[in-house]
DNA sequence: GCTTTGACTGGAA
DNA sequence: GTTCCAGCCAAAG
């Protein structure tokens, strides 16, 4: 099985995350279908940048995972897609992409 | 084809 | 509640 397989299925599902939503690397690969593989969806991503809203993907917990300048980025194209900060971290009670708004663990 | 690095995660300190 | 450590996976060198 090809990555591209994989990668395509990363970038399809954050592109499922709609706008305004938010949602873990974890939950990214779960949703492609490679639950674990969350380290896989930052390569996946760092290599579509720009083909993807990769800017709706934040680490566990809501936190800002990114390096350098990007993660003062993404703070601030989620703020202007109407997502709450709180504090250091978003409020992903708020702003988690759920398939179905199920509660979950 | 193997080694290193990285936009990760969960648990313990 | 934040920081540190070890484990996992995939892409790049």
């Amino acid at each position: 099985m090809a990555s591209t397989e994989y990668v395509k299925k990363v970038l399809a599902a954050v592109r499922r995350i709609p706008r305004g939503k938010v949602a873990t690397y974890g939950d990214v690969a779960e949703a492609a279908g490679f639950p674990g593989a969350a380290r896989g969806v930052a390569a996946a991503l760092r290599k579509a940048e720009g083909t993807v809203p990769w800017q709706r993907v934040l680490g566990a917990g809501g936190r800002i995972c990114l390096r350098g300048v990007n993660a003062f980025e993404q703070r601030l194209l989620l703020e202007a897609e109407g997502v709450r900060f709180r504090g250091s971290r978003v409020d992903m009670k708020a702003h988690r992409f759920r398939s179905g708004g199920r509660n979950r663990q």
